[in-house]
RNA sequence: GACCCCAUCGUCUAGCCUGGUUCAGGACACCGCCCUUUCACGGCGGCGACGCCGGUUCAAAUCCGGCUGGGGUCGCCA
């Protein structure tokens, strides 16, 4: 049976990296059938939080995948040393200083990679490699090859920066007698200019995504498609798809740059094609998470705005700002619609608010003929009358289409705000 | 520096294994036009790549070698 591994650390947060080796995994073995052990690597006491470790397990679960089994190095300890031992029984590890040190002879060393093919080493740095730190915890090629082992982990599908220590591992798998399994390096994820990842370039890690407005389902497929393609020409394919599709045989040797426009791109993919309940909710959650939707808000009166903006929106935090109005009265007219509010239409803008008051049904199409009726009546094309009410209406000069705003700020709100632009202009 | 990996438009990639059907296809970004009440969406069009040099071959993006360039690793971190 297929078994395979995801094997964070949590000294940090799940990033991007980590997310898609996590998300490689996943596909792969549930492509394949088999099982997904969680490994966390937490030997390093002082480094590990369960901050961390809480963070990693809601992202992964946030981005939509599961696993079988999950374990604990830090549980595991005397299994580490008990193997130490049973290497300096036999004459393969040795003591010094309190650490213990598995040495080996070496020639040349060769990896079956799954999806780079054949990898030859012709020589190895060291002749020892310590296996047992001296505070008596395993170091992470021992600790990482010994559960591979016994958690029969017969694939191990993990970033390039492995592939040096992948000889290594290997000769401790021999000296263990332990069955060496196959691997599989994927290529790393590159900075958007090309070199390494580093922290100057900001958000990292999934949670500052999903902070940022980004969509679970678009930050999965993004990621799919850095390092893998389905190889006919799509771009917008769901996890469960993937998951019938996904070969990892088809993965990528070069490292991929990080593209932000084009995650933005699949994130408005995501949003324009949800069913409007699903994004409402999506929208619910995230605003509640930024404190912003008022105390009494209607989720009804949400799915209007969601409905307004779903065609424009890159992102959910671009309700934040260009949504605003939706949701609050206070803003300022801004600064660049200095030259529509220079013209004084207020006396049109009064008959305008009139025509609204009279009407019997306040929906769109009817919003929109009385609209272009009461411009047109006045002398003044549509969108001299546009420009300065949706400054009534919104503070800003662009914005979602006039009518549709109109329809869902509702009657008694556009007539006071209305009022207000009017009461603007005369003082 | 040593070892290892990689190399198609600015970016992500298809094609490369099984050489000719490709003066290389798609997507993002960018530019232009159309639609239009603004901004977007959408539609149409444009710009733009096989890193270089040699070899093999009737024929190479595709196979081989070298060079160059990029990346990774060289911790009692993981």
């Amino acid at each position: 049976m297929l078994k395979v591994r995801f094997a964070p650390s949590p000294t940090g947060y799940l990033h991007i990296g980590g997310a898609r080796t996590c998300l490689f995994n996943w596909l792969y073995v549930r492509k394949l059938g088999g099982k997904f052990v969680l490994r966390i690597e937490d030997t390093d006491v002082e480094r590990s939080k369960t901050e961390y470790l809480e963070e990693i397990l809601e992202s992964i679960k946030w981005l939509g995948m599961d696993w079988d089994q999950i374990h604990y190095q830090s549980q595991r300890f005397d299994i580490y040393r008990e193997y130490a031992q049973k290497l300096i029984d036999e004459g393969k590890a040795y003591k010094k200083d309190g650490a213990v040190f598995f040495k080996y002879t070496f020639s040349e060393i060769k990896i079956n990679d799954l999806v780079r093919g054949e990898i030859m080493f012709n020589e190895l740095p060291k002749e020892e490699e310590v296996i047992i730190k001296s505070d008596n915890s395993p170091t992470y090629n021992f600790s990482c090859v010994i559960d591979d082992a016994l958690m029969e982990i017969n694939c191990v599908i993990r970033g390039e920066d492995h592939i040096s220590n992948t000889p290594k591992q290997i000769l401790m798998y021999e000296g263990l007698g332990f069955k060496v399994p196959e691997f599989a390096h994927l290529p790393l994820i590159l900075s958007p200019s090309g070199g390494r990842m580093s922290k100057r370039f900001g958000a990292t890690s999934i949670r500052e995504y999903k902070q940022d407005g980004y969509l679970s389902q678009a930050i999965v497929n993004y990621l799919l498609l850095l390092g893998w393609a389905p190889g006919d020409n799509r771009e917008i394919i769901s996890l469960d798809e993937a998951k019938n599709i996904f070969d990892i045989k088809k993965v990528n040797k070069a490292g991929a740059a990080f593209c932000m426009d084009k995650l933005n791109w699949v994130n408005s993919e995501y949003i324009k094609n949800k069913n409007i309940k699903d994004l409402t909710q999506d929208v619910i959650n995230y605003l509640q998470s930024k404190e912003f939707l008022p105390q009494d808000i209607d989720s009804n009166y949400v799915q209007k705005v969601v409905e307004l903006f779903q065609g424009r929106m890159v992102k959910l935090s671009d309700l934040l700002d260009w949504g605003r109005f939706c949701f609050y009265d206070d803003y300022a007219y801004s600064e660049e619609t200095k030259d529509i509010l220079d013209k004084n239409l207020s006396k049109e803008v009064s008959v305008l608010m009139e025509k609204f008051s009279s009407m019997d049904s306040f929906d769109k199409d009817a919003i929109e003929k009385e609209f272009r009726n009461a411009a047109q009546g006045l002398g003044l094309k549509t969108r001299d009358l546009v420009h300065p009410v949706r400054v009534a209406l919104t503070g800003r000069k662009v914005g979602p289409g006039l009518f549709e705003t109109i329809e869902v700020l509702g009657r008694q709100e556009v007539v006071k705000r209305l009022k207000r632009l009017c009461e603007y202009w005369e003082n």
